[in-house]
RNA sequence: GGGCCGUUAGCUCAGCUGGUUAGAGCAUCGGCCUUUUAAGCCGGUGGUCCUGGGUUCGAGUCCCAGACGGCCCA
């Protein structure tokens, strides 16, 4: 066992490799019958699912009557020999069908090759649509070609690839054997389509904006930071592309949208991804109230057209996306869900003194509530996402907002510590959040200065003084509204997923080691 | 960052208060089978029990440290 011999390196090698040998063996095989091992290219006719979705109400008679011939491909599946004929389970990721294989029919040479198959092959086949006697809808193999070998052995066929951590890493695989998975995908592109559509249908142009940014604006995130060497210039990746899209509204681009990677350097979690993938849109002369209209028109929409309904599951409950969805302000949450919190009840006489705020986020277990101290508004908002955001499982907008955690938000013309602004929450997780956009220079400059102050004081969320945002407010930016929807938070919600790595392809994994 | 949980065959999982040579199903290998379908029947192969220390006559199992992952909290 221990010998090593010259050339009998495969002897003692671990079982793994038996696995890949056995499959190596095959593939020899395959070549042996003086049959192709590989392929260039292959003339399919109709995917797997085309033949499934084409034939799936014609009955055996009406199939054996007119013998719809097929080209078509996929993967192995599943293999069932059974003496001189044999089935194996074509998939093209969403679905699969049968192909049936007589020796008398395909040949001899053709059915070595059906022999030599792995699961996990690529094949093509040539034949006829029929029906089983069990009423199986199937393929009669007149030809059979190899088109790429599998080298690795497949997760097994009944319960799929399940560890979670292989399912990222491998998504591959996560693909190959699970089409949940790959219908959770799918269903991802659907949204964004459906959204194009509903933004292109209202005049809205859909533009690219930097991505590598000199200041990272438009949000409270920490940012990314790398380097151009040719200039010699640090850049950031971006947080948020809010600022260059107002940029374009001052520029005369009344309506504009962007679906795109937005980097924050951050904690990971179900609900956080470092990247991620927002909408941003801007509308010319419009307030916030507009674009909650607008979003309810959306997400009704959307829930329709990839779903089928405007009642979506979510873990055994039901978001109903009709609209009107409910309105809340921050402040009435607080106190209505604070009511049956056994953490202690807040009264709204509570949020109006630091006081009354300290002590309810001190209760409520907000991190160090003590260095929020003079900052009312920042106080409320984290006492809010304490106590109210995981009630919010049903579509319901939050409304009022502190001018203090909203620097780029215009103030309310009756009360200046309040701004135009609401977010959207479902599943208890914020979806989107929107405003009506700061067009004075010299308010925003200000409102910079007050964020370089928390800077200043350590917080390396706030946002930098970004002089050449406020030129070019200063230029004009007509009254607008703008709103941010997180893409990925709103495919978990309309897939039923709970972990945002179950919506993106290869989420952000440590490196194995 | 903190707490809890997990890591055993290619995959999905058992493995009790420490005690024979670590198991099952699927996959894989050999044999039989021309409408099967989680095909079936017969017979085999396959293990860095995550890693490194420690306790013990004896460790997959207990202890310590670490790696990776999951969930919750922040």
């Amino acid at each position: 066992m221990n010998e090593r011999e010259p050339g009998a390196a495969a002897e003692t090698a671990p079982s793994e490799s038996d696995l890949l040998r056995n499959r190596r063996e095959n593939l020899r095989r395959v070549g042996e019958l003086g049959l192709p091992t590989t392929a260039f290219r292959f003339p399919v006719d109709a995917t797997v699912s085309e033949i499934r979705e084409r034939y799936a109400g014609i009955d055996a008679e009406r199939l054996e009557s007119g013998k719809p011939a097929v080209v078509t491909a996929g993967r192995v599946l599943a293999l069932r020999t059974a003496g001189k004929a044999g089935f194996l389970d074509l998939s093209d990721g969403r679905t699969r069908v049968q192909v049936y294989l007589r020796r008398d029919a395909v040949g001899d040479a053709a059915f070595e090759l059906y022999r030599a198959l792995d699961l996990g092959d690529w094949i093509g086949v040539e034949g006829e649509v029929f029906r089983t006697r069990t009423g199986e809808l199937s393929v009669k193999a007149q030809r059979l070609s190899l088109l790429a070998k599998c080298w690795r052995p497949l997760p097994e066929k009944w319960h799929g690839l399940k560890d979670v951590e292989s399912r990222y890493r491998q998504r591959y695989l996560d693909l190959a054997v699970n089409p949940d998975s790959r219908a959770v995908f799918e269903r991802r592109a659907a949204i964004v389509r459906h959204i194009r559509a509903f933004l292109e249908a209202r005049g809205y142009l859909e533009v690219e904006t930097p991505m590598m940014q000199p200041i990272a604006g438009g949000a409270v995130a920490r940012p990314f930071v790398t380097h151009h060497n040719a200039l010699d210039l640090p850049l950031y990746l971006r947080i948020a592309p809010e600022l260059y899209l107002k940029r374009l509204v001052v520029g005369g681009m009344p309506r504009v949208y962007e679906i795109n990677r937005n980097f924050r350097n951050e904690g990971i979690s179900t609900q956080h991804n470092p990247e991620f993938t927002m909408l941003e849109f801007y509308q010319a002369y419009a307030e916030a109230k507009d674009l909650v209209q607008l979003t309810e028109e959306l997400l009704s929409g959307l829930a329709v057209a990839v779903t089928g309904s405007a009642q979506t599951p979510w873990s055994g409950a039901t978001l109903d996306w009709t609209p009107p969805f409910k309105r809340l302000t921050m402040r009435d949450a607080v106190v209505a869900f604070s009511k049956e919190d056994p953490r202690g009840e807040i009264r709204r006489e509570d949020l109006a003194r630091e006081e009354g705020l300290l002590a309810a986020a001190e209760r409520y277990e907000v991190d160090a509530p003590e260095r929020f101290r003079g900052r009312k508004g920042k106080l409320l908002a984290e006492v809010f996402e304490a106590v109210a955001e995981s009630h919010l499982v049903q579509p319901t907008f939050i409304e009022e907002f502190p001018t203090e955690v909203s620097p780029l938000s215009r103030q309310r013309p009756d009360d200046p510590e309040w701004v135009d602004r609401f977010e959207l929450y479902a599943g208890g997780m914020e979806i989107a959040n929107g405003f009506s956009e700061l067009n004075d220079p010299e308010e925003q400059a200000l409102r910079f200065r007050r964020q370089a102050e928390e800077r200043e004081r350590g917080d390396l969320e706030a946002t930098a003084y970004d002089a050449d945002y406020v030129e070019a407010l200063e230029y004009g930016l007509p009254p607008t509204a703008g709103e941010g929807l997180g893409i990925d938070r709103l495919t978990m919600l309309l897939t039923d997923s709970h972990s945002i790595r179950d919506v993106i392809l290869f989420p952000l994994m440590r490196p194995r080691t």
